[in-house]
RNA sequence: GCCCAAGUGGCGGAAUUGGUAGACGCACAGGACUUAAAAUCCUGCGGGUGUUAAAGCUCGUGCCGGUUCAAGUCCGGCCUUGGGCACCA
């Protein structure tokens, strides 16, 4: 086959499966059981790439072997069209947003059909059409209107570059996601999502999920729960006068004995509270103002050298023994975790060692340990569990007891409760940008903040060509007077909109929902359509969005189950994390990369099957997969040696020679297929050829069941052949299915051992005995050299793999 | 620093519950066909040793030790690489 033969082919079948909408979905089918498959939508940003192949192909291969099953299969794709590359674009360009996502989704749609991917058509979304932000706006109304969104003043995550607030999720390690500047500490306006109160859900989410052990693990810890106790302790003046009380929250009550300071976050409430008993208030607020603003990363590399200030005429009481001590301020305590305040314990904690180090404050030891050089810190102690000393009626008692006794004893004297923690944080919504979701919310001088009527949605982005923000932070929105002034829906009286925008995560926080029913105005999908199509069977696509969209995700769920928008808190049963596909320097292949190859290329010059193969026999499906042309000969060669097939016919019913060969391929293409394992069907499938070419023929049949096995992965050859042989369409047929009974031939190799080490193979029947396996294998000439004049101890058949015999002397 | 994953020929990579390591493919070498090349087909292909040829022997899945009749697979301790978190109290 030469490649315009194959171009034709190819070409043949994508417009048939397009016109005759092969593919579609049926709402309510009345007999097939129903399967739902998702590929992380698009972001609409240039042409597919590489690493698209990686997820798509995968789920498209699954979605066609579950026609075939005889499912009825839901795969549909969109777009993720607000953010930045729109906005970037129309501000370099000055191409508006609409138009450049609208040519973007028909670029990637055309691509998409031309790696034949069976896609419904009919159901394709876009994040930035307003029927779709129609109801991600309702959900954020629902959000606002059920006391789940809140608006804040809070010091938050800033690129100074994009000039916006970003959520933790999105300045991870520091960096701003999309410019990767550095994220700065800033105090602003926030739209929060109560996603913290969600932590716990969320991790019922992770726990039921079908996905990789290690992919769940990290969103354990980015969710971070933590349990321990939160005390509550006096604060007082010189002379010991209560001048209020907080507390703390700490994992180690077992050191509380060994309290010799707390420290406070820098931009902790209390500070305002007591200023007039602060003594040195202008050093702390000065302290204060050089620490907030920092940058995540400047506060990282300072690790080493702590940096802090005394409080001066405040003093924390420990509630245990009501000893005094100093209270401090210093950027290692976080505002934003557990109560922004800490019990310092110098010898059992680090970073306590070390402030407390440069402080000249003094250590209390109450774990016995060398504590001379460094904290003796809980990691090492609960190991070891060495005996308390310096507490009281707990010294010379184990440490691990003591923890649960001290425990007690804070909760009995009412100084302490059990507490759970989290790291995650809520999330912050909204972002100083034009292209992405307006908030339904308006500003009334009279009624506060409040939410749009449901009949008034969607609230349409304004048309403008100012896309960039103000300089005072505020976003383009707010430049279009006309716009912002409104009325409010409540007392009709003047009003102003919100004029920033929700975040790009916004929009792909619920879409697998909308797929459901897409073009449903009444509801976000009709709820009979939802509880049809159900939780996504199986979603595909790469696993750098695990701790972000995920769970966010399984958030939204939550929350629209709750509300009872939705009929299952589980979004998704099994996620499937792709790996990337590398460049020759094994960093990831993107658009940008520089030696980046992009897939129509390699489709232009080898065909879609060739390249969908190719791209999945480089490695497994999970595996980062350097790219390389190396090989792809050989995939071509198996594509022709496919299309040779037809003239070796031979015979019609499955031959007695392939029999087992063509039940075990079925079985292994099916099970591989099923687990996304698409690299070693392929080498099966090959495998199977190369037996057949041996012989010299197929027979109708066989090769019926090798065409069907070989479809979901090169959909268009083997339809092409199907069609001449049977002619009939492939996609009319059934998957093939294996007999149990005819996996194994009946006369079998087993290898034989003499102590472990290989030393033939003997041939031995299905349901030949014990004694007489026994027999050939002492019987085989090698095998007695190694046990002649030997003591023979025993003899291990194990049935059906392999003889050992055990001898000695 | 903490958490997770992975280390197998010249290369990409296979190996159900521990059970004949290197499937499948590339590259390479030899041969057939051809005036020649490409394409195609056949044969070989982990290291060492051995033989006219084979059979065989021996070492071998990052390193060291262990469990077992049997370890790429399980256990303990390291090394390296990749990913994630990063003062989380």
């Amino acid at each position: 086959m030469n490649i315009e033969e194959i171009r034709a082919i190819e070409k043949k079948w994508q417009d048939k499966w397009f016109n005759e909408k092969s593919f579609a979905a049926i709402d309510f089918h009345p007999t097939k059981p129903k399967y739902y498959v998702l590929y992380e939508f698009y972001n609409i940003s240039g042409n597919l790439h590489m690493g698209h192949l990686k997820g798509t192909v995968p789920a498209d291969a699954l979605s066609r072997m579950k026609r075939l099953q005889g499912y009825n299969v839901l795969f549909p794709i969109g777009g993720d069209a607000f953010g930045l590359p729109a906005e970037n674009a129309a501000i370099k360009t000055g191409i508006n947003p609409e138009d450049f996502v609208h040519e973007g989704m028909e670029r990637v749609l055309d691509q998409s059909r031309k790696l034949g991917l069976s896609f419904d058509w009919d159901r394709t979304i876009c994040t930035s059409d307003p029927s779709y932000y129609k109801w991600t706006q309702w959900i954020f109304k629902k959000f606002f209107d059920e006391g789940k969104a809140y608006k804040q003043k809070g010091v938050v995550n800033f690129c100074p570059n994009c000039k916006t607030v970003l959520s933790n999720e999105d300045s991870q390690g520091g960096e701003c996601d999309r410019c990767h500047g550095k994220v700065v500490q800033e105090e602003r306006w926030v739209w929060f999502l109560k996603m913290k109160e969600y932590s716990e859900k969320l991790l019922e989410n992770v726990d039921r999920i079908t996905m990789n052990e290690n992919l769940k693990e990290l969103q354990r810890n980015w969710i971070g729960r933590s349990e321990g106790i939160e005390l509550s302790f006096d604060i007082v003046d010189s002379d010991g006068n209560k001048l209020d009380q907080s507390s703390i929250f700490t994992t180690c009550i077992e050191t509380v004995y060994g309290i010799t300071f707390f420290v406070m976050a820098p931009e902790h409430s209390l500070i305002d509270k007591l200023a007039s008993k602060i003594k040195n208030i202008d050093e702390v607020r000065a302290y204060q103002k050089a620490t907030t603003y920092r940058s995540e990363l400047d506060r990282i590399s300072d690790q080493k050298e702590k940096t802090g200030c005394k409080l001066d005429g405040i003093y924390g009481i420990n509630p245990i023994n009501g000893v005094k001590v100093p209270i401090y301020l210093s950027d290692f305590v976080l505002a934003s975790y557990g109560t922004g305040i800490v019990m310092a314990v110098p010898t059992h904690d680090q970073r306590d060692y070390e402030f407390a180090t440069k402080f000249n404050i003094p250590m209390i030891q109450v774990i016995e340990g060398d504590v001379s050089k460094c904290a003796l810190e809980k990691y090492d102690y609960l190991q070891t569990n060495p005996k308390m000393m310096n507490s009281e009626e707990f010294d010379g008692m184990p440490v691990i007891e003591a923890k649960k006794k001290i425990a007690e004893k804070v909760v009995n004297m009412g100084i302490g409760k059990k507490q759970v923690n989290y790291k995650m944080q809520d999330w912050s919504f909204n972002r100083q940008r034009y292209w992405g979701e307006p908030f339904p919310v308006v500003f009334c001088e009279k009624c506060g903040t409040v939410s749009l009527n449901e009949e008034d949605l969607p609230l349409t982005l304004p048309r403008t060509n100012d896309y960039m923000p103000n300089d005072n932070g505020s976003s383009p929105l707010s430049k279009i007077d006309s716009w912002i002034n409104c009325t409010c829906p409540k007392c009709g009286g003047p009003a102003k909109r919100e004029s920033d925008t929700m975040p790009n995560w916004a929009g792909s926080s619920w879409y697998w929902l909308r797929y459901c029913d897409p073009h449903n105005d009444q509801a976000l999908a009709d709820f009979d359509k939802l509880k049809y199509w159900g939780s996504v069977d199986c979603y595909t696509g790469g696993t750098e969005h695990i701790t972000r969209h995920v769970l966010y995700a399984f958030f939204w769920q939550n929350f629209l189950y709750e509300i009872g928008a939705v009929p299952t808190r589980d979004p998704f049963i099994r996620k499937m994390g792709s790996g990337l596909v590398l460049d020759d320097t094994g960093k990831k292949m993107s658009k940008s990369s520089a030696n980046g190859v992009s897939p129509m290329e390699v489709v232009e010059k080898y065909g879609t099957d060739v390249t969908r193969l190719h791209v999945h026999f480089l490695g497994g499906y999970e595996d980062n997969t350097p790219w390389t042309y190396d090989g792809i000969s050989g995939i071509t060669s198996f594509i022709n040696k496919v299309w040779d097939l037809q003239n070796m016919i031979k015979g019609e019913d499955i031959c007695k020679e392939h029999e087992v060969e063509l039940n075990k391929l079925i079985k292994k293409v099916t099970e591989d297929l099923e687990n996304l394992k698409l690299n070693t069907s392929i080498a099966a499938l090959m495998g199977f050829i190369n037996t057949v070419r041996k012989d010299g023929f197929i027979t109708k049949e066989e090769l019926r069941s090798f065409l069907i096995l070989l479809n979901p992965l090169a959909p268009h050859i083997t339809s092409e052949i199907y069609e001449r042989v049977f002619n009939d369409n492939l996609i009319n047929d059934k998957w093939p299915t294996y007999d149990e009974n005819k996996l194994v031939n009946d006369e079998i190799e087993i290898g034989v051992q003499v102590n472990g080490k290989l030393r033939g193979s003997i041939l031995i029947g299905l349901d030949e005995d014990e004694e007489s396996i026994k027999e050939k294998a002492l019987a085989h000439e090698n095998v007695k050299k190694f046990t002649d004049g030997l003591e023979i101890v025993k003899i291990i058949v194990i049935k059906g793999k392999i003889v050992n015999i055990v001898v000695k002397g």
